[in-house]
DNA sequence: ACAAATTAGTTTCAATTTGAGATTATCTCT
DNA sequence: AGAGATAATCTCAAATTGAAACTAATTTGT
């Protein structure tokens, strides 16, 4: 009976599996407390923090700051609103539009949030030293806005064309 | 009508939610091009990397060191198994078992899944000077086997404790 | 002025993904 | 042989998704 080294196979591997990987334990362990105490997942957080911080937010601005898509945006909004955790108010200039404000009880939820995400970051992050948490912040900013280039989606294209498949389809 | 800088937002997000975003662009844009080339998505390819790295290899050690759901790792190696990129050798011992190989085929296709994926991890780390990219990786790794380790998931229950939500249930 | 086209946001629906639990098959122990 | 444990598969219902249809309001073109 064989045994493998778990950590040695991940040394191996890729970055975006390690991306990936780490992404989804952190989440993992964080939503479920962001549910239990809060009554929100870490998505309808993040809407709600991105409301809280731009007060009048509309819906496209929503959408193009996320990037989720418009169904999900969409439904993250009802949502924050049947909570009563967030606020329309529509635009007088043209009805179909609307801003969105935090209620109070919003706040005292994004302000619980923060601390949560506090304490879990503290948590996630315990094995580095300040300044490796600051080098980590900033590669991964850099690459992210990279990924979101044109210049990278070129590059995309580009490998599209370069490979040949297994066989002719 | 606001314009709100994303780049900015960004920079005050949450380090889960850039691990989280970061995984996913990467994903999004690889993800099609396996499929497209060697007919298998991302995940497949692990498992059959997996398993042309460790030939012989078992269902219950690639349920444990890939980490993901026994059904899924049942489906995962029915897919490869019924694309004949892998080929299965009951356990003489014990009829419940059996050992995993790649084939020919499979491993045609995983060494073009290596060429695709150098092409790709090179691709999303070209900002990155070759001294980032190992700082990069050693970061992650840490912050990895930490998330996975005991300590971690202690640390996340006692986080459960110490918090009151926003009000009894 | 008014029909056509466009835009903002919502809702529906069908396809996919998921994982818990039932199931099958085998093995071990007494 | 029977009871219980174990390995892997399969089923099914629930959740998630995003494309497309839809509603409503606005703008454009004639």
């Amino acid at each position: 009976m064989m045994t493998i080294d778990k950590d040695k196979v991940f040394k191996n591997s890729r970055l975006t599996y390690r991306l990936e990987t780490l992404a989804n334990n952190a989440i993992s362990a964080n939503d479920p407390l962001f549910v239990e105490k809060l009554g929100c997942n870490i998505r309808e957080m993040r809407i709600l923090r991105l409301i809280d911080d731009h007060p009048g937010i509309e819906f496209n601005e929503i959408m193009r700051i996320s990037g989720l898509d418009r169904s999900l945006v969409s439904r993250l909004i009802r949502s924050l609103l049947e909570k009563t955790l967030i606020l329309r108010v529509n635009n007088t200039e043209d009805a179909r539009r609307y801003g969105l404000f935090t209620t109070d009880t919003g706040k005292t939820c994004r302000q619980l949030g923060r601390e949560l995400s506090d304490a879990a970051e503290a948590l996630l992050l315990q094995p580095l030293e300040p300044a490796e948490v600051e080098q980590l912040k900033a590669l991964l900013g850099r690459l992210l806005s990279w990924v979101r280039s044109d210049d990278y989606q070129t590059g995309v294209q580009a490998m599209y064309g370069s490979f040949r498949g297994r066989e002719e389809r």
